[in-house]
DNA sequence: GCATGGCAAATTGTCGACAATTAAGAAAGT
DNA sequence: ACTTTCTTAATTGTCGACAATTTGCCATGC
């Protein structure tokens, strides 16, 4: 990942409140209070407030003035709307990978799907979807579209997010190998300098995905309306 | 605009700094001190770095530990990135609102636009689109969608860069009358619900805005590059 | 027994002071 | 005259204390 710039106690703290987030260390939903936090992290709460206010700009924290703030719980709906702007920012960054992306950046997107691939062979491609491989291949592509605002905004702020979403859903993808068939296809498209087509791929890709997690989401609707109706 | 909760001291001067940074107030590439805005403001210097961080996050500062803060200053590549950005965004936005948009909402689309017509026939549609506008017929599509990440994206993070590079290239568009028919275009097909076409229509619209900065760009490197070779 | 009002504890919001780091300017040496 | 180094001033980072607001609880009245 990015290097954490560490200098000053308020950094230190929001990278460390980030990845304790992502991480499911500090529960979904659960109320997080300042003295307390303070107090496990050894801090004041000066720098822990700078901390906690970018927290709540990357959206992984909601505070409510006088009141307190508390992590970030996403509904099934609030996924789906991820997935609608992840295809839209995705789909624009494969296009713009396509366009800019260097031999050397592209050998190193082939790299990480063979290493995938050998591990994914190993595990019976079934939980590796769901760790940081997954997200390293579509890293990779935003960092090739050579557009900072989307690296930003992808990276910075969304990534966490699906990270987030990872830990809370515990996603039984049940689609390891189509997935890693879209993937290779892309790269060929990215390869090629096919822009058209390599959005067109990672727009069905993204979709795929948030198609997988919508039916879930009915299931889930369907089950608790039985339970109401019961 | 969405009413800014003013309940405390940090959300006043953070929506008092961006209303400062978008109008041009604080020029871009000034540098702020946080003992003088204090002063200027007339808080402590706690709330404002809370604000700061806060426009941090948003774009529309930065800031080096131990260095300083200045505001955002544009460069006509970030700008493109931007404008490819919103391209990705906002032709999802389109779709979506196309699926999704009340009779009301749409009514209420029309409006504007009706609005707009009678102001730009005055002006004869020269000072119009640079104004909040164009920019008020967007929001109200990104409304339409129904997607809060969406909504927050665009709304809170991206239109308030964009209403920053109006002021910083005071946009001498010459295309409103062109503009103007690409807007109600995408409200036909919004309102015949044909998805495909909002989203295609919506991205058509951006990308000839972003052609539009690129040429301006092309002309100006164009020109610095006799200035230096003579 | 229940609702309403007020009281108290905890949490958040704000402030001023102190420590740490940086940048600029002056002085000295080559 | 130029570079280098040291000093100093200014700015940022951090802390602890105080004020304001909220929330849960308890007592009182119906």
């Amino acid at each position: 990942m990015v290097t954490p710039e560490v200098r000053t106690l308020a950094e230190r703290v929001f990278h460390q409140l980030q990845s304790d987030i992502v991480r499911g260390v500090l529960a979904p939903g659960s109320k997080i209070t300042e003295p307390g936090l303070a107090k496990t992290y050894g801090i004041s709460r000066g720098p822990l407030r700078e901390a906690m206010r970018r927290l709540e700009s990357h959206r992984l924290i909601e505070r409510v003035p006088h009141v307190g703030a508390r992590v970030v719980k996403l509904s099934m709906k609030e996924l789906i709307e991820l997935f609608d702007v992840r295809e839209a920012l995705e789909s624009m960054a494969a296009r713009l990978a396509a366009e800019h992306m260097t031999a050397e950046e592209i050998q190193g997107l082939r790299d990480v799907l063979t290493l995938h691939e050998s591990q994914a062979d190993l595990q019976r491609g079934e939980a590796y979807y769901q760790r940081e491989g997954d997200l390293d291949f579509h890293y990779r592509i935003v960092q090739g579209s050579h557009n900072k605002m989307l690296m930003s905004l992808l990276c910075n702020d969304l990534y966490y997010l699906v990270r987030l979403y990872r830990t809370q859903f515990s996603a039984s993808g049940t689609r390891p190998q189509r997935a890693f068939v879209e993937h290779h296809r892309i790269v060929d498209a990215i390869e090629a300098g096919d822009a058209e087509l390599a959005e067109l791929l990672m727009r069905r890709h993204v979709s795929a995905s948030r198609a997988n997690v919508a039916d879930r989401y009915a299931a889930t609707l369907e089950q608790s309306s039985v339970t109401q109706a019961e």
